[in-house]
DNA sequence: GGAATTCAGGATCAATTAGTCCTGAATTGG
DNA sequence: CCAATTCAGGACTAATTGATCCTGAATTCC
């Protein structure tokens, strides 16, 4: 029902979650999420561009959230990635009744608005806060601030 | 939200729904829902294949519903052409801690459940029943029932 | 300044989804 | 039986989505 691209998105945003005011590489965040790297990146790219993430290049940059866990709600991110689309007019573009949408599109667009309002209503910190038997993604806490650089591997 | 698919299988099995018991055919059918006919074609076969529709080939044959309007949901229909997939194991495939989905995912699937169960409970009869100052497809009432062959156009 | 790091953006490729077309088989009516 | 009708199914094309790769620009550290 969401996409592959929505899917990444949160899985990063949340991540970043964890360390909020701390850069974390593309690299990292790919591998912590289980994202395809160069494809994270364009996201990342993404939810930059619409102002969520903050990106630094060079030593010790990365990507971080551009406002606290407590501030961003997950439907931001899914917006930004993705716009989330509602019903507002007939899909069958006959617009011979405004605004006023048929029973069947009626419907579907209600159950689009729960799904919205669910989202506008959740904050990535409340997914970090709610107690659960796992962690925010089916992993290990994050990993330590970094206070050196990373060895290089290889 | 939804894919092209679900859109034109539900507008296809709600103008079906229009006139239970009687056969249409698929270029009826794809006027009447602006979908295009041989595409619609696909989905209706595949309906069919699902044992939502039942077809008759031949002169005056065409598809019709299997069941009445009260007995078929809509949540029937999405499945039939694309079934709704649930979160059921964590998406990263670490499934290190059994069924329980980490807090991300388990928003995420409480959402598409919510979807889930207003589909389930709504059929096309209630869709149709449902007082609105628009008919079902946004279009005009429905076709009457053919008592002769159709002119051909052209 | 130079090397290493890290993101930005474009080009490209592969997979999936959406849509078209053609041939054949079932059915009906003359 | 023959012609018209109508769905079934496969082959094919186009558009969108998912994913990769490469070059360049910003940044840091020495």
């Amino acid at each position: 029902m969401f996409s592959q691209t929505v899917e990444y998105a949160l899985r990063a945003a949340v991540y970043l979650a964890t360390r909020p005011g701390e850069a974390a590489t593309t690299e990292e965040v790919a591998e912590r999420t289980q994202v395809p790297a160069p494809y994270l990146a364009k996201i990342l790219q993404g939810l930059s561009r619409h102002g969520l993430v903050k990106s630094q290049r060079g030593v010790g940059g990365g990507v971080m959230l551009a406002k606290s866990p407590e501030e961003t709600t997950i439907l931001e991110v899914v917006n930004a990635v993705e716009p989330f689309k509602r019903i507002t007019t007939c899909p069958l573009g006959l617009n011979t009744h405004g605004t006023v949408l048929c029973p069947l599109h009626r419907r579907v667009d209600d159950a689009m608005a729960t799904v919205e309002t669910a989202f506008r209503n959740t904050t990535l910190a409340e997914v970090l806060a709610e107690p659960s038997a796992s962690y925010p993604l089916c992993e290990v806490p994050p990993n330590p601030k970094r206070t050196s650089l990373p060895v290089r591997k290889k």
